[in-house]
DNA sequence: ACCTGAACACCGTTCAAGT
DNA sequence: ACCTGAACACCGTTCAAGT
């Protein structure tokens, strides 16, 4: 049974976890988070005990959706306009939370991470989609799962770099015309 | 006149933090290497007032290379190649130092960092084989010298990721792929 | 069962005091 | 001219003490 104060805390330092996140990115100040919470550092630390817990609380539907949305597109598009759109809206919803991407990649090497399954979700999800797309003969054979995660990684941490943001869109296009060549 | 203690300091500086930015990446402990060159932490500063600037002097020889480099292969290769071997080099080139391509990413935009003129020649570069290579028609047209140093970048930067490491050349193939199509 | 905040071991950066 | 290291304002993480 969980206290009251308990759950009051939980879903307080999920609200404002979500505010200085957005500001600072995910590698905010945990300190600020618990402050701002108006908590003790300790019980941010009880409720999520690596920054990576914090995340995942807060991305989960996020991870999903993008997941659920794969599922979808396998059904309603050509393999080429699925794993097209499919890139964009992963790279769309990584960038929202900057410095992510790094803290995903490393997450996929490491069983521990509370994101560890997210990520391997999202990688199963893209693999699916790449795997028609080759049986079409749509994408290149040579690459994997891992791969097509690596580049999309590669292009949502290129949308962190402010300079690049504009840039954004016709990056995707250039990876997504690597991928799926004409 | 420089003296005597003062250049001592200095190139002792730079011997210790080669190995510590070998050993901890681009943000590596300012600390650690005043401490590990037996030198104040004032004295570190005195020389290098920024990372970028300790950083810059490191790697000042390595990027006037990389710059040298593209020149050299402008005239004794086809556009093709001379573009895919030069993003080759870079990327390896760049990976050495975990973490440094996001200071040189964010250094493009700021032209006071000790990496700016760095960062701007090594564009430069790309530019030239990159524009030589759309004249050829071997490269693609809707891309500048700014997206052809993103994807550089982008590569090298899950270069720092260690499981992607072993993928590496293979993703740099994907990307000039993208760049040169065939 | 849960909360708190001091304590510890680190940072980067500045600057008064020394030689 | 140059060097030194204490001082300041931050971190993440742990844990004894409280309720």
């Amino acid at each position: 049974m969980v206290r009251a104060d308990a759950r009051k805390n939980y879903e307080q330092l999920l609200v404002v976890a979500r505010e200085v996140v957005g500001e600072q990115g995910a590698e905010a100040s945990l300190r600020d988070v618990a402050r701002r919470a108006g908590v003790g550092l300790g019980t941010l630390y009880r409720h999520f005990p690596t920054r990576e817990a914090l995340l995942e609380a807060l991305l989960r539907t996020g991870f999903d959706d993008l997941a659920a949305r794969a599922a979808e597109l396998a059904t309603s598009s050509s393999s080429r306009e699925a794993l097209v759109v499919w890139l964009r809206e992963c790279v769309a919803g990584t960038v929202e939370v900057r410095g992510l991407t790094e803290l995903m990649v490393a997450a996929m090497e490491d069983p521990d991470s509370a994101l560890y399954r997210s990520c391997k979700a999202l990688r199963a999800a893209g693999t699916d989609l790449l795997t028609r797309a080759q049986a079409d003969g749509t994408a290149r054979t040579d690459l994997d799962g891992t791969d097509l995660f690596a580049l999309i990684s590669a292009v949502a941490w290129l949308g962190d770099q402010p300079a690049l943001g504009p840039r954004l869109d016709h990056l995707c296009d250039v990876v997504a015309d690597a991928t799926l060549p004409r």
